[in-house]
RNA sequence: GGCCCCGUAGUUCAAUGGAUAGAAUAGAAGUUUCCUAAACUUUAGAUGCAAGUUCGAUUCUUGCCGGGGCUACCA
């Protein structure tokens, strides 16, 4: 039982005794206290002045008094106008402590999800906005299984539809056989390079026709280039055999380009869906929603539903020549996934809130469909990555490549971990592994330490920061730890798993306290889909021991009880930084 | 026009309705005979505006002002 239980039942008692009335222990309202009074939990009595019949000093006071002699925990306590400040008596901070030793991390089993992220077009590499989805994807993944829940990890690549066929003629007209291989590009960039070809020639044939005396948007139906890749399009839908294997060929190459990437980021997936396979479920899902009335025809053929009742317009599910739309697709695709995973309680998407509309609309129509699931689907909505110099644009070239910025935050570390001059030790794999790690740590914390529904204005310079509140300060102190671990053991230091000693200082106090807090930041975080919680925390945890660390001597204490009671605290840090990183995607080095 | 999100130090981020609004960075000033100075200490600096609800509002409500997004037979 930790301390809040402990006081808040306490509190809940005294209620009771003093006042002969009950309190749930929902309404006992702790929170930390505020470093300028002494104390670490304060209760805000305010609220209860309507139960006591008193003031809220007297009212505090009393409740003082009653934990001060009816438990154990409190030593001592202190009452600022209605604020109950409780001093804990050493004893029970250690108590708290050798729980924390003793406990294994295991959460209670809460049930199966499905998060979805990533989620690229197969006509392009990936971006900084890519990043911030898959970071945040496989983030929110990790805590939602460390609060207990199974996850099941996948992505939709939208492989179907006209970009694709875009890059295809591109590479039949220009190519000349060429291949990843024969260029020695990865995939994804090759086929990106032949989509931003295409665009070059769309536009160059466009301004051929405008000379020639048509209006743009009559030049733009009438390129050759885009009659072609039309053309490509319904000879894929019709599965005509030559362009069936360019379109298998050209996306395998993609995928060997993505996957490289993502194993590079240090991400995976349990399971791929493909639109290309759903769509079609989602256009028989459709027909059979007019047959039950729940969508209707125009006398065009196209199928609509009316959602203006739920305050939102009509909207187009099959186009008039009976292919299918967006909208067409993830309706498949969200059937799809709960006959293939019956258990799962909930489904996440993980994508831009610029989508946050569609999504409405989609769970709305599974909703009418009948599935009744679909009140538990969750949009996880993330805000735009701004950059200084504007908005991104892949056609104007103003995204930031993904495997680039990589690179160079890769390079970042290293040219600033050589100038330190602090990895003599370490073998050239090793060195460069520490620079993957502490430039990819740098780049994640920078893109989840901020609240998702928030956008981010990417700057450059600060996303290889390494000092102040960034990862790789996370990491040094990680890093840091494990050092002093290290010349623990070989000084024989034993690694009890009980204390007993007498006496605290504050910020020992204050680590076990953040120490006990981690479960609860972890179901937070869950709760709210929200790795900004465990970057917090992590941040403040590193940070409080970096004072410990200024202030005390932890090897060469003289007592030997406080000794190992330090070492055993700093090993206890080292293991919650290195999983509150590990729940952020981050590694931690055990030197740096 | 309608709907949604965001406005907090120069800048980037925090704050279940609670105390004198926390950090980082940039600025100023310090700390290495001792376990990693990628650290630590000190210092100065902010809630867009106006009402309302409340013992108490950065937080909830309304209006206004700024920024962004959505409102396609694109995905």
């Amino acid at each position: 039982m930790n301390i809040e239980q402990i006081l808040k039942e306490s509190i809940s008692n005294a209620f009771q005794q003093l006042y002969g009335a009950s309190l749930a222990e929902e309404e006992v309202a702790l929170q930390p206290t505020r470093k300028e009074f002494e104390g670490s939990h304060t209760l805000v009595c305010f609220p209860f002045s309507r139960i006591s019949k008193q003031n809220p000093e007297a009212t505090a006071t009393a409740l003082g008094e009653y934990l001060q002699q009816h438990t154990d925990v409190v030593d001592r306590f202190n009452v600022v106008k209605g604020f109950l400040n409780l001093v804990i008596s050493d004893k029970a901070w250690i108590a708290v402590f050798n729980v924390i030793l003793q406990n294994n991390g295991q959460m209670a089993k809460k049930g199966e999800v499905m998060v979805e992220y990533s989620s690229p077009n197969t006509n392009k590499p990936l971006h900084l906005g890519h990043m911030r989805n898959i970071f945040l994807g496989w983030s929110v993944s990790e805590i939602l299984e460390a609060s207990g829940q199974q996850v099941t990890r996948v992505q939709i690549i939208n492989d179907r539809g006209i970009h694709i066929c875009k890059s295809m003629v591109a590479w039949k007209r220009y190519g000349e056989g060429a291949t990843p291989e024969s260029e020695g590009a990865k995939g994804d960039k090759f086929i990106g390079n032949y989509y931003v070809r295409y665009d070059r020639e769309f536009k160059s044939e466009v301004a051929e026709l405008i000379a020639g005396g048509q209006e743009s948007a009559e030049a733009e139906r009438n390129a050759p280039i885009f009659k072609e890749a039309q053309d490509m399009l319904l000879k894929w839908e019709k599965k005509d055999p030559e362009v069936y294997a360019l379109w298998a060929k050209m996306n395998g190459w993609v995928y060997e380009g993505f996957n490289t990437t993502y194993k590079k980021m240090g991400v995976d997936f349990d399971k791929l869906y493909y639109e290309s396979d759903t769509y079609l479920l989602g256009r028989e899902e459709v027909l059979k929603g007019v047959e039950k009335g729940v969508f209707y025809k125009k006398d065009d053929g196209s199928v609509w539903v009316d959602l203006t009742d739920d305050g939102l317009d009509e909207k187009l599910l099959l186009r008039s020549d009976g292919t299918s739309v967006y909208m067409t697709q993830d309706i498949g695709t969200a059937i799809l996934r709960y006959k293939d995973h019956p258990n799962i309680n909930r489904q996440i998407y993980t994508v831009g809130n610029e989508q946050e509309y569609h999504f409405k609309v989609l769970f709305l129509i599974l909703d009418k469909l009948g599935y009744s699931w679909a009140r538990e689907c969750y949009h996880l909505s993330y805000g735009m990555v701004d950059l200084p110099f504007g908005k991104m644009k892949s056609r104007e070239g103003t995204v930031v490549d993904a495997d680039d910025l990589i690179d160079e935050v890769i390079a970042k570390t290293r040219e600033k971990t050589m100038e330190l001059g602090k990895i003599d030790e370490l073998s050239p794999e090793e060195a460069e592994n520490l620079y993957r790690m502490l430039g990819l740590g740098a780049l994640k914390y920078y893109l989840l330490r901020v609240d998702p529904k928030k956008r981010i204005l990417f700057n450059p310079e600060e996303s290889v920061d390494l000092q102040g509140n960034t990862g790789p300060f996370i990491q040094y102190t990680h890093a840091r730890i494990s050092s002093l671990l290290r010349k623990a053991d070989a000084l024989g230091v034993e690694r009890k798993q009980h204390f007993a000693c007498d006496k605290l200082t504050d910020i020992e106090k204050e680590l076990v306290y953040r120490l006990s807090e981690f479960p609860e930041r972890i179901q937070d975080a869950a709760r709210e889909f929200s790795p900004s919680v465990i970057a917090q925390y992590a941040y403040d945890l590193a940070r409080e021991y970096n004072k410990l660390w200024q202030n005390v001597i932890i090897l060469k204490e003289e007592d030997e009880t406080l000794r190992e009671f330090r070492v055993a605290l700093s090993a206890k840090i080292a293991e919650v930084i290195s999983s509150a990183l590990g729940l952020l995607g981050i590694e931690s080095p055990v030197r740096m």
